[in-house]
DNA sequence: CCGGTGATGCCCT
DNA sequence: GGGCATCACCGGT
């Protein structure tokens, strides 16, 4: 990947929409570090959320669980839901504007034994076709909240953009506020797009 | 293949 | 105390 490209896009997340930061986001990568062993994924759906929008954790304002939000662009944003499964999301918008785009689905390019490891057996499309089911692959709990995900051990790398039509866009899957609104992105006919 | 449901804990009103 | 940006498992088609 040329360098050129990771730093402008990188610097573009805190400049775009939450809905074109989602966009930009589809096919890039994400690699995980463990003990000295590697996941890498290529993401594949986004959804995308922000403060004017009912749906988002920053609708009503900034509190101790949502503040990570509202911090630069770049930053993770993980957080816990159901009482049992983490979700991850990469803040997006200026300093201040509480947005960020959910990772809703990846697709594996290495590492693919350790993530079945994580995922207690699970093979497949079954091992990251979803949003909690990708942190638990690549072991994303709350303690990389707020991590720079310019550098390890989760590291984001933004190259060249998914040509538009290649995306898709949709309702997002498992709100009840704002469902009319288009705010699902996903690579059209990939195999890890989420099912729900 | 589909819909229903239990698990399980934290956040916010 | 209600409601979750979910998943896995079950049973009936």
């Amino acid at each position: 990947m040329p360098a050129a490209w990771y730093y402008i896009n990188m610097h573009k997340l805190a400049n775009l929409s939450a809905s074109n930061a989602a966009k930009l986001l589809l096919g890039q990568t994400l690699i995980r570090t463990l003990g000295g062993q590697k996941i890498s994924v290529k993401i594949v759906e986004t959804e995308a959320y922000h403060q004017a929008d009912p749906a988002s954790h920053t609708y009503s304002g900034q509190t101790e669980r949502n503040h990570v939000m509202f911090g630069p662009a770049g930053l993770a944003y993980v957080y816990f839901t159901y009482g049992m499964h983490y979700c991850l999301n990469v803040v997006v918008g200026r300093q201040g504007y509480g947005a960020a785009v959910l990772i809703r689905a990846v697709e594996p390019i290495s590492g693919v034994e350790l993530m079945q490891e994580n995922r207690s057996g699970k093979t497949g499309v079954n091992l990251c076709n979803g949003p909690a089911k990708l942190t638990q692959a690549l072991s994303v709990d709350k303690t990389l909240n707020s991590h720079d995900l310019s550098k390890p051990p989760l590291q984001l790398q933004i190259g060249v953009p998914l040509p538009s039509s290649q995306i898709d866009s949709a309702r997002r899957i498992g709100i009840s506020k704002a469902v009319e609104e288009l705010a699902r992105f996903y690579i059209k006919g990939n195999l890890y797009v989420s099912t729900a």
